[in-house]
DNA sequence: CAGAAAGCGATCATTAGTAATCATTTGAGT
DNA sequence: ACTCAAATGATTACTAATGATCGCTTTCTG
């Protein structure tokens, strides 16, 4: 049994019950911890499952609380990124939420904010994203309105993206968009390793009023496949790890940068 | 028992009353009162509830959602008449899926099928759905198109309505559709309990060659809040819980019925 | 109001799971 | 057959989760 075939067994495994432990891989395909632990972390990578300890659940839905993902993340660059962009939005504001773990990570800082806990009449925020793991993540908030954009499931984003997609984004007008990026460089500026997100991210940042990239500073100077045409983005919010050359070639460019403070 | 899973299985208590213990956690889930309240801080951490002393009681927060993946209704009549159901698809096939417990089930047992396992290039089936569940569900099989409809999330069902939802909708065309329903009746036909989600099960049955109704024998001579209009039904599949009385009364009003064979 | 009882936070030892490293094996391509 | 890279399994040190204990605070009750 080699390893494709190994990740497909963990996937219908988990299929079966929504969950699998390291025993259960380790016993039924025979292999040693190490390596199931391997196969379990490569597959959280792709997103097809989350990781718990002792194992895995399925997907990445609200109530499966990746015990992991919420709590030592803490300190992180991306949870850092994630609470500078929330310092950004005011109640009752309408924001769009592409994919990406950056994205994640502020829907649920978002999702924990003190102040849009309240109970209210009005949303105290409403949400546009094409990614359905936010959507499902931050549905458990009755107070948040969330609009899912629709369209075809990139499997390995979670991202919806397609004509669909663009339909529904032509139809509302957002206070801000946060953009997820793989790579930011001064000259090139953001890109995306998939076209269809690339078409996605640029037409809701179109449609917002203030539209921030996101991307922490291991992706400054990177460039991903496909550029983001038809949107000038003039602001980015990384991590304390961008270097001062960086910074300047960005101001040079006209891109304001916010860097979120070290943890 | 991991961590993972007693936090579901408190939220599952909580969502039953409206409030937990300490020692219901100590009692039905066999942990220690220490660890029954580092739980319960977890949770309130993540506003999932709110500490109370002693215990815990709902927060601003709807968990009774039905993307808890049935882990007892397993052997149950739903998944029967998934099964059924699922008999029904043919390789290559285009469906539609709305939302609901029935639903659910229907897109595990796909997910599951060796005959739509195999990898090739053309998907071995599509499957277009409004429940951001299912598509959370089905998508970790790279083999299946997933398209979702877009629109507003209703919080109670984890289903997309509006009219967003029907401007995507009316531009596919389904081979099957499977319509899980709140209630059935022989006179007025079936019913839910969602205004918008009738339109959205109305406008997917219309798109498809072939709809059919999903609804336990418990649905049956129900009636639920919201009629589907512009649409006659002409199949239902249901569990051997019907009587031959209301077979009898939906034949008499042309509909074809599909038990699926008892557990 | 006083004392009892229950709950809580903090701390610590124990257990189980994990990350990191390295040697060995496997397997694909030449 | 040979080489090299990737995958695997074993070992180690580390970290998270749990349950127990203790002293303190809150709440109940007589």
């Amino acid at each position: 049994m080699n390893r494709t075939e190994r990740l497909n067994a963990i996937l219908d495994l988990l299929a079966g019950s929504g969950q699998v432990e390291v025993d259960d891989i380790v016993h039924r395909l025979g292999v040693s911890p190490a390596t199931a632990r391997r196969d379990l972390d490569s597959l959280a990578n792709e997103r097809l499952l989350t990781r718990t300890r002792g194992g895995a659940v399925q997907g990445s839905v609200a109530y499966d609380l990746p015990g992991r993902y919420n709590r030592d993340d803490n300190g992180g660059q991306k949870q850092q990124i994630a609470l500078a962009a929330s310092a950004l939005v005011h109640k009752g504001a309408v924001i769009g939420l592409c994919g990406g773990t950056t994205s994640t990570a502020l829907a649920q800082v978002l999702s924990t904010r003190a102040d849009l806990m309240e109970h209210s009449v009005r949303p105290t925020l409403t949400v546009v994203t094409n990614a359905i793991n936010i959507a499902a993540q931050l549905v458990v908030r009755p107070n948040f309105k969330i609009m899912v954009t629709g369209g075809i499931v990139n499997p390995r984003s979670y991202e919806l993206v397609g004509p669909y997609t663009d339909i529904i984004l032509q139809k509302v007008a957002l206070d801000f968009a946060f953009i997820g990026v793989n790579g930011i460089d001064p000259e090139v500026g953001p890109t995306v390793d998939d076209e269809g997100e690339a078409t996605v991210n640029s037409l809701m940042a179109r449609r917002a009023s203030e539209a921030y990239m996101l991307a922490d500073s291991s992706k400054i100077g990177k460039r991903a496949f496909a550029t983001m045409e038809g949107y000038h983005f003039h602001k980015l919010i990384t991590d304390s790890g961008i270097t001062a050359d960086e910074l300047a070639a960005f101001q040079r460019n006209k891109i304001d940068v916010i860097v979120a403070p070290g943890a």
